[in-house]
DNA sequence: CAGACAAA
DNA sequence: TTTGTCTGG
């Protein structure tokens, strides 16, 4: 799940107050739903469901954080994947056997009784279908928030959509953003809370990237960025085997790259990922429209259609009607 | 994950 | 007010 870089980014992750998060944001459809299908569960692993079984833990996690964002200042655009490129088919094929053979231990792990391992099988078995991305979209029209589906890689519309200032950041649990050459990254976008994690809690605060930051902090260009994400691996190539962020920065700032490449892996033609990086096809001279929140449509939509709890969902709606007056959502700064 | 509510 | 636990659909 995306290029793993984290380890040389620690020291360039600054926290972001929600005031500076003001503005339009791109956000990263898929990694977005995945996120909230993969958490809103229940102790044994079982979204949410309506009474016709369809899961709607995703319209759950949308609508919260989605009023929570109208509240705050921010302007989101979501962006869906398009069509992968050729060389992910290996990447994609990989993961749809993971998942399979995920939803067999997790049934296997509930005939035993195993309800940890359940809901960890359950994880890792969650896929984003086009059920899902329509409901979602649904959603999102019914909220006055904009989407588009990319053309191909969502990552590389929302950079295109930073660089051209179309949006002032790009939001996403992962990095690959920033190898497409997004300026800004904004990460842990949630209502900050204490996490447990093995006795210790910590607190999630949004956090801001900065792609020049990064580049001028490592000493590094763009494309070496890219090299270290192809040498330890992305959604399009492997990696090799033994070589992590580090020993990948310390590759590419010797000028090392294509020389380990090629002994690693001599078959392995890097140019078409590289290039995919650099120039990915991208819908260009895109306006974000935003309107108003239909709160009707919303109250018909997940708690008539989708069982959703009608006081629960009024009160969020009286919520942000009162801190917005008439305006609509990008009209509010 | 986010909201609601209880307990501290 | 802060922190922990439960539940949502």
């Amino acid at each position: 799940m995306g290029v793993a870089i984290r380890d040389i980014l620690t020291e360039y992750k600054r926290p972001a107050e929600w005031d500076r998060l003001r503005g339009r944001a791109a956000f990263d459809g898929n990694n977005a739903l995945y996120q909230f299908l993969t958490t809103i569960r229940q102790a044994d692993g079982t979204p949410l469901m309506d009474n016709e079984g369809r899961v709607t833990s995703h319209l759950s996690g949308l609508f919260f954080r989605l009023t929570n964002f109208i509240e705050k200042g921010i302007s989101p655009v979501f962006i869906f994947d398009g069509k992968p490129p050729e060389f992910k088919s290996k990447t994609i094929s990989e993961r749809r056997a993971v998942k399979e053979k995920a939803e067999i231990q997790r049934v296997e792990a509930l005939k035993v009784g195993d309800i940890q391992a359940a809901f960890r099988h359950a994880r890792s078995s969650t896929r984003v279908d086009k059920e899902i991305i329509d409901s979602s979209k649904r959603l999102l029209s019914l909220m006055g928030i904009p989407y588009l589906d990319a053309p191909s890689e969502g990552e590389a519309q929302a950079a295109f959509m930073v660089s051209e200032g179309i949006v002032d950041y790009s939001v996403s649990q992962d990095y690959d953003s920033l190898l497409f050459g997004a300026e800004k990254l904004a990460r842990n976008l949630t209502v900050s809370r204490k996490r447990k994690i093995r006795s210790r809690t910590i607190t999630v605060n949004p956090e801001i990237i900065t792609l020049d930051e990064v580049l001028s902090g490592l000493d590094i260009t763009r494309e070496q960025l890219i090299e270290i994400g192809i040498l330890i691996g992305t959604d399009f190539n492997s990696g090799i085997r033994g070589i992590g962020p580090k020993k990948a920065l310390k590759i590419v700032r010797d000028n090392a790259f294509e020389k380990i490449l090629s002994e690693s892996v001599p078959d392995f033609d890097y140019l078409p990922v590289k290039d995919f990086f650099l120039n990915p096809p991208v819908t260009e001279n895109i306006i974000p429209d935003y309107g108003a929140v239909d709160g009707a449509g919303v109250t018909e939509f997940l708690c008539a259609e989708h069982g959703f709890s009608e006081e629960r969902i009024n009160s969020v709606l009286e919520k942000i009607n009162a801190g917005a007056g008439q305006k609509t959502l990008d009209q509010w700064f």
